[in-house]
DNA sequence: TCAAAAGTGTTCGATATACACCCATGC
DNA sequence: GCATGGGTGTATATCGAACACTTTTGA
């Protein structure tokens, strides 16, 4: 009977969202090319280390990832289904990356945000990552297009009890346009422009600032940031 | 390199809600009793097994612990801090309960809920099985504590997107006092009673049935019922 | 002067909050 | 008849939803 417990490798796998041209987008890593050239991609992860905390593991893949040391995450389910890993290519895979006779993996799939325009300082250690727009994320090996689909609805709850994640996904500085599409792609749905002025407005933690956007041939967007100290003085107020 | 990745046992904590006396409870398990006398509770949790699903486990541990099936129950977190098990104590009862030098151990910690008049059908294993009030936890080993102190969070939100969840806590016919009582212990602050009546009068899915109370020396309250299909009706129609 | 996006107010219905008295029952 | 908890309504404030036109800018 004692031997019957699981003693198992354990891995954690990033859903890492980014905005990018009115899109929400995932950033997904090259695992290997086949024969035919096609891509192969996955989830960026790793296995988790002998002294290391399921969430610390989550910050190093995200940096070897994106050069990025402290990224807003969440970790929000543990995937354990006993045959997530028996497809015979993901065997041969995990054989090649970590070792032999791996029967069973379990992960811990985390929420990570990242503002696209900080990526890309080529600290990646990964051949190649890749954007996908979330309406159109390839097949993936293991479980990973199920954990993609619940990280969807999770980072809408994320939102609901903590509505300053959003900011992580646009630049220090950015118009109500940006922030309102973003909404939009997060939610997939229309938002009244002025009713998400009103919004806005009431979000006494969203700064305008006096710069305005430069040479667009429309008028020009005011910038706002998002002011932190404001938004923790508000949270703890209540 | 390779050898450092964790290899590791995996275990299931379960948080179980109850509802009595006008308190939140959560049942808690005897792990022994020391030469003084005093008493060593801990959450039911046990290692899964090889071919066990993280969430069939905790189904297992709670068929166990109560003698019933299918509980409401959610997975809300994995903990998994190197030095969670390393308290000396804590590692002789792992090496007493299933195998020496178990170096580390990862849990993944569940809600659940459970009507208190179902639980007592003494098909439990263990020698003794106690309801705490939550405002009345006893220092416990592992990180249970903190497992506890997150799951009082977590159902909160887990009430939010799914309200029908509260009936699980309550007997099958309730009174709108029952259902007010609870809803104050889970919030933790006073809800006006009128407001109250208005907000279930609105919830197409409590039912009120003909029956009252009997033998009380006061105004005999209404009992009402959740109904299930009203409810699903409810959520797949928004 | 046109195209393209920015910015702006009002109305309405629904929902949340605050608040105090009478009712039914057993003892 | 009194103690105990059950049950009820109204007024106000707040929030979300619907809805269309003017402004600014570069080309």
């Amino acid at each position: 009977m004692k031997t019957s417990f699981i003693h198992t490798h354990v891995s954690v796998d990033c859903v890492v969202f980014g905005f990018e041209n009115d899109h929400l987008n995932i950033l997904l890593v090259q695992r290997n090319v086949d024969k035919k050239g096609n891509k192969d991609l996955k989830l960026p992860g790793s296995l988790i280390y002998n002294e290391e905390d399921v969430d610390d593991a989550a910050n190093r893949v995200l940096f070897e990832l994106t050069g990025i040391k402290k990224m807003s995450l969440k970790q929000f389910r543990c995937f354990a289904s006993p045959d997530r890993a028996s497809n015979p290519d993901d065997r041969k895979w995990l054989d090649f990356e970590y070792q032999p006779n791996i029967n069973r993996l379990i992960t811990v799939a985390y929420l990570a945000l990242c503002k696209v325009d900080r990526k890309l300082n080529n600290v990646s250690k990964y051949k190649q990552t890749e954007w996908c727009r979330i309406d159109n994320i390839p097949q993936m090996p293991f479980d990973h297009n199920q954990i993609v689909k619940e990280s969807l609805v999770e980072i809408r709850r994320w939102i609901e009890y903590n509505p300053s994640i959003v900011f992580e996904l646009l630049p220090q500085k950015f118009t109500i346009s940006q922030l309102h599409k973003l909404y939009e792609a997060i939610y997939n749905k229309k938002i009244d422009i002025r009713n998400f002025h009103k919004k806005v407005a009431a979000m006494s933690y969203v700064i305008p600032l006096d710069e305005r956007q430069k040479d667009v041939s429309h008028r020009a967007a005011r910038y706002f940031r998002f002011d932190k100290k404001s938004y923790n003085k508000l949270k703890t107020s209540i």
